[in-house]
This record gives structure tokens, C-alpha cells and sequence, in this order.
DNA sequence: GCATTAAATTTGAAAATCAAATTAAATTGA
DNA sequence: TCAATTTAATTTGATTTTCAAATTTAATGC
């Protein structure tokens, strides 16, 4: 068997100590099944690897209770310093956080241009890396791992990106340019998929094994978790829930293909059936006519309700398609509220197979920038513990 | 560990075995990474357990190679009998195999109605598994596992069907029901889904780790692979393929909701856009319409063609949202030919999010009644190998 | 300060894997 | 025909790993 049965045992304690932090040897053995002597000898390496840390036990649970005190164990922050970053449309914003997951800096870069060539990208990522850590008067070799999200087709195995917006040509192995020249482990992926990622380890997600997040900025991305495991489709193009068709020979979309949800929903959508003529960032325009339909114009009305509608459709086929438990609607911009209302919530209940059990919860997660690059680095600190305990193996 | 190494081998081994058959066990090793010795040692258990057999080495291999000749390794067919049955609306279709997969006999049976009481339904099981027996001239209590397909919603863990068109009341924990009445372990699942399992064991599907199975009988119906897992949703209903909405207020559904794909495809719909009144066997006038359309009748044309496209426009979102290897659109029925033409799988093409890499096969498999008992019998297999392995455990 | 309690560790036995050595069963060639 | 060769399968013995039970540790209660 390739993976021996420690390395598994070794994955199983991290993991439930990521989770459950801070928690004492004796729940570890018994959330796991592992043997309290087994528990003994696998965090005795971790602390003697740097990966976990004893702390005194919450004096809560000390009070009143009689015998050998628990020693809680944590993940030990220090061992590793991790970095996120997510290209947008004109910038880039990136976190740096510890091993805890906790995030210890932050750094936003405007830019002037949306298309780049993999080497000016370099350079810039590898600039902005710099100020970042050197908010907290470290150096970017310091950085066990860099996470990266990046809008496109992208082979996250591999580090591959098919084809992006934000590059200036197809089919390139983006983590191992940027490791080259970076000289730290790079982890690139779909910048969706990382949101999803987002929420499964900081944000809603949590405590979910099945769950859909679905992202409104100037498209619309969907990111899929089956089973606590990112789901990426076998051509790393799936969950592009924006291209879902909901009207036959509909609307005209972006990508030349017609009735695609995207072409009912998006800020172009939303301007062209208003006739008006978007700019470079059509925000304000959308504000505005989005503010009328609140006031009651009646045709801003009709294009911001059939918007809603068209996206409670959408998601309606996903509950019936996937059956998750939680669907998430997350987003950092205002201005989709008119697809945020109760109203279509309400149909999304009312458009989906009736069954007696609950339908899925429906939950909406307005958040900053960062989350996207919170996102970059749960995934690339998922990756770095892997490493982590591998390297264990190797040097035992 | 609540499951040890040693099973974890039994199983690893077993199933690969079943997968590779007739198959040495030098080359088990090499696949499983298994070393040879223990190779060994496992196999002799499950050789000594009678669940694989010896058989000499295909003679093509012996030619010409010096050295010690190969033993190879199968399933050992005699090992367990199970088997397998779906309730169609007026009829209960059957088959039996062995425990290498192979059908041994099948049986079908004439039902007078479609909705059944669990009692009735488990003595028309009972004599409909004792003359499936009789035919190879054994007793139903040399059934080692029965798998029955049901439509509705099953919860197939528990065996528990919340709701099904065949049964007279809601919630029935038919599995152990049928347990108590035929004295055989029972497995219970939705028919979509045995037909994804059906076609993963014996089907298009063998070899694909993530594919579709799309299912037209009098609705439609889905089954997921992900991981070569059959994937059942977090409620037990997901997959409603039939009733993701391709309309926004479009036609009327059976289900009560409007612009569901099943409005547009189905029989009856089909039947209600040509004014024809449907009776209970709708099958001769749809065939009739759809013989007139092929004949060029403007009118029957129109109805099938709008059929084709909406079908496709559902299937372009399954392979959108999931991005899988493969799509199977699997059915016994001729009639739905207008929805298996080239046109209909050129539109999904066209419908599809493009990027350099192919887009996934789609493959049509017409086959038989027994297609569906098939698969619920490969559902008692897995289940009954699991058990038979988790048995030796036991009594080690 | 001694009994009690409960967590954590240590100990020793049992289980399981694997590399290396051995055995088994064939072919090749003298 | 029989030794040499080749390759599969098994056996052997060392190593790894786990776990139950015994022991130790560190607290509270009286």
C-alpha cells in the first residue's frame, strides 16, 4: 500500500485538530477511533514536528472536575506563514495568514491593465508578495505555500490554466512559471472553486459535508462540494452555473451562446434590456437602475424581477440536480440584492421536487474582498499540510 | 481504526479481482501496490472463504514464456446467488445471477394493478422470487442478497422509501418489511439509480468514474457517478433531472409546477400539445405522432422537434453544471428515438461551454426490461460482497 | 495527607506488512 | 534427458504499527 497506516493515522489527528481546536488527546481518541496510545505517539510527533502545540485547557471545563486535567492541543500558527491572492478585473488583493488559519496581513494593488503576460505577472505577484509579508517584517521565502485564484479554465492539479481573462495566452503552467520564479510552492485554481473552499473552512460551509456556493460579481461562478471535497469536474470546466441555459434560443450571453442564465442576470444584461450603453464599469448604472425599480419604476421593476426570477430558476435546478444540503449565496457587491430577496428564496422553494423532509437551507453571505484570497489560502494551506506530512514520512 | 489494514486489503484486492478477471496475482500486486506476500496471504483467505477461485492461465499467455506459469484469480461464481428486481407500473421484472455477475435466470411478471400495499407486494415478491429459483431448480432461501428497484423517493441506506408511486402509503421501511417476510437480506433503491450502478457494473459506464445516466421510460430520470460513487443527494432526491425547469412559467407539469423538462418531453405531454387525450397506455398514439412527424406532418414535426431541443438545452446544463467524462441516455423504449437523434446530441455540442479540451461523449444504450433488475441485483452484489468480507472479520 | 478520579503514558503482546530468501513449475539448450 | 535459466508463488524473519492493560501523573475531596 503506498500510504502507510500512520501517515493515515497522522492525517486523521491533524485534520480533527484543525477542526476541533483546541481539543485534549482523549476526545481525539474518541472522535477518531484511534487508541489512546496510538493518539500518544502520533501527537508526540506533531509537537516534536512543530505542526501542533499544547495550551492549558479552557478553565471552564477545569472547574469543578476532579482527576488529571486535560492538555488541549492546537495547531501551532508559526510553523507555516501561507499567502492567497485573487486576480480581478483591475486588481489584486492578497492575505497572508499562519498555519492556524489566522489571517495576519492583508494587501490590495490596484492595476492598470486586465490582460497580462505570464512574466509581468510574475513580477507584480511577486512584488505585491513582498509588501505583504513585509507588513509583519517578513520575506517572501518565509512563505511555505501561495495560493492563487485566477478567473478562466483552470487544471488545479497540475497548476494549469487552460485559458484565462486575465492572461494573455492559453495553456500555461502558471504554478510552475510562478514557482520558478517565486521559489515557494504555488497552488493555482479557479477562482469559484476557491470561494467554495472559502466557506468550507472559515465561512458558512462549515460543518457541511454537501453544499453549492454560487458567486454573483460581473458573471456568475459556482463552486461544488460533494461529500467535504471540492468537486472539479474531469475538464476542470464544470460549475459554470453563469452558461446554464434557461431559455431556449434566449438572450444573447457573452460567450455567444444564447439564453444562458449569465445574459438575464449580469450587470450587461441588466443595462442592455434597459437600453443603455455600459461603460468600462457599468456599477453606478446598475445602482441606479436598480434603485428605480425600488421606487417603483415600473420598467426598471420588470427587468430587475424577471432577473430574479431567471436566478431562482437556476437555482432551482441545482437543489433538483444535486440535492444539497445548504446552498450558499455569496458575494461581495451591493448592487445583486434584487437577487438576494426573500422573493426569490421563495420561489427557489416553490420550483423544487416537494418532498417531506426540509428543503435545502438557503443562506446569503455578503463578504469583503479578502474572501477571495482567503479562499487562495485555505487552498494553499490544504495543500502545505499535505506536504507537511508527507515530508514526516520521508525523514522519520 | 474501526476498519482495519487487513480488510482494507481483503476489499482492495477482492475488487480488483472482480474488475480485472481472470487475473495473477503477481499482477494484483503490481496494480494494488500490494506486495506479493501479502498477496499471497490474502488471497488464500479468500480462496480458503470460497469467494475466488483458481483457473488456469489463459493459453495465450503461456506461450512462449519461460519461468513459472501464472495462476490466475476469479470471482468464484457459486459463491452466492442474488438477485435483482424492478416494479414497473404494470409489471415486476426479474433476474438472478451469481456471484461473478453472470445472469443465470430471469423471470417477468404481468401485474393487474400499480399500486400496491406492502403486504400484497412482498407475496407477490415472494412467489415471484420462488419461481425465478425454481427455474435453475433452487429455493429462495439460497438468496444471498435481493435488490429491488422502486421509483420515488428512497432513503437506500435504511431501505426506506418515503414516497413511491407503486406503494399505497408514504414512509414504509420496506427493506426490513421485505427482510421479515422472505427471510433474505433486502436492499432497497430508487430505479435511476440502479440504473446508473447497472450500467457502471455492466453497461457504457464500465471504466468511467464520472458519468450521467439519463433514463426515459413514461418520465425522466437520472442517476450521478462521481468518483465511481453513485451519488444520492443529501435528502435522497436529488437527480429529479425530469423536473429541473427548462421554462420560466412554461407548460404544466404532472408534479403541479410549471416548465419542467418532463412537460416537454414526456408522453403525455407530447400527446397533450397534439390534443390527443391520453389513456393509460399511451405508447401506440405516441408512437403514431412521432411516425407522423418523421413523415413530415408540419404539426407532429413541430411538437417532436421542440421536444429534442429542450431535451438537449437540460442535458447542455447537466454537462455545464458537471462537467462529467460521459453522458449514457439509457432506455428500453423505442419511442423516444426523437430525443436520441443526432440533432438532439449536436444542439447539447452547441449548447455546451467550449474550451480546447473534447466535450463529453454521449452515448445511446437501448436495452432490454431486464437492464433495470440488473442493476438492482448488482446493488445486492456490492452489498452482499461488503458483508461477506466484513464476515471474515468476524470469525477469523 | 490519603483516597479518589481521570488523563496521559508506558509496556508488552498481537497483527500485519514487506524485503529477501526459498521453493515451485515451467522452458531452453546441450 | 537433465542441468541451467527464468519467472511466479510462498515462506521466513525483521520491522512497523496498533491496542489493551498496567502504570504514572496531576488534579480534587475529605
Amino acid at each position: 500500500m503506498s500510504v502507510n497506516q500512520r501517515e493515515i493515522g497522522r492525517h486523521t489527528l491533524l485534520s480533527e485538530i484543525r477542526r476541533q481546536q483546541p481539543i485534549a488527546r482523549i476526545n481525539l481518541s474518541e472522535r477518531t477511533g484511534i487508541s489512546r496510545a496510538t493518539v500518544t505517539t502520533i501527537t508526540a510527533e506533531l509537537l516534536k514536528e512543530g505542526l501542533i502545540e499544547e495550551v492549558a485547557s479552557a478553565p471552564s471545563d477545569k472547574d469543578a472536575r476532579r482527576g488529571r486535567p486535560t492538555v488541549d492541543l492546537k495547531i501551532r500558527g508559526e510553523a507555516h506563514l501561507i499567502a492567497g491572492a485573487k486576480i480581478s478585473n483591475l486588481a489584486i488583493s492578497l492575505v497572508l495568514m499562519d498555519f492556524e488559519g489566522k489571517q495576519v496581513a492583508e494587501h490590495e494593488l490596484a492595476l492598470d491593465k486586465t490582460v497580462f503576460d505570464t512574466d509581468a505577472l510574475a513580477i507584480v505577484l511577486g512584488d505585491s508578495l513582498a509588501a505583504l509579508t513585509g507588513k509583519i517584517g517578513r520575506h517572501v521565502t518565509d512563505v511555505s505555500g501561495f495560493g492563487l485564484g485566477i478567473a478562466g479554465i483552470v487544471d488545479a492539479s497540475q497548476g494549469f490554466v487552460h485559458w484565462s481573462p486575465s492572461l494573455d495566452r492559453r495553456n500555461v503552467e502558471l504554478a510552475r512559471l510562478l514557482e520558478q520564479h517565486l521559489s515557494i510552492p504555488v497552488f493555482v485554481d479557479n477562482d469559484a472553486n476557491l470561494v467554495a473552499i472559502a466557506e468550507q473552512a472559515f465561512g458558512r460551509g462549515q460543518g457541511y459535508s454537501d453544499f453549492i456556493v454560487v458567486t454573483i460579481e460581473s458573471g456568475v461562478g459556482m463552486g461544488i462540494v460533494i461529500g467535504n471535497e471540492l468537486y472539479r469536474g474531469t475538464r476542470g470546466c464544470g460549475a459554470e452555473f453563469g452558461h446554464t441555459k434557461v431559455h431556449l434560443d434566449g438572450a444573447l450571453c457573452r460567450c455567444g451562446q444564447r439564453g444562458c442564465l449569465e445574459a438575464y442576470v449580469a450587470d450587461y444584461a441588466l443595462l442592455r434590456e434597459a437600453n443603455i450603453a455600459g461603460s468600462a464599469d457599468g456599477a453606478p448604472q446598475v445602482e441606479a437602475l436598480l434603485e428605480d425599480a425600488r421606487r417603483g419604476d415600473p420598467v426598471a421593476k420588470s427587468i430587475a424581477d424577471r432577473a430574479g426570477r431567471m436566478f431562482a430558476m437556476g437555482l432551482a435546478n441545482l437543489v433538483n440536480i444535486f440535492d444539497p444540503e445548504l446552498i450558499i449565496l455569496a458575494g461581495a457587491q451591493m448592487q445583486s440584492s434584487h437577487l438576494y430577496a426573500e422573493e426569490v428564496i421563495e420561489a427557489i422553494r416553490g420550483s423544487i421536487v416537494q418532498i417531506d423532509k426540509a428543503p435545502p437551507e438557503v443562506v446569503i453571505h455578503k463578504w469583503g474582498n479578502t474572501m477571495w484570497a482567503l479562499g487562495a489560502a485555505a487552498y494553499a494551506l490544504d495543500n502545505v499540510s499535505e506536504r507537511a506530512l508527507a515530508g514526516m514520512a520521508a525523514h522519520a
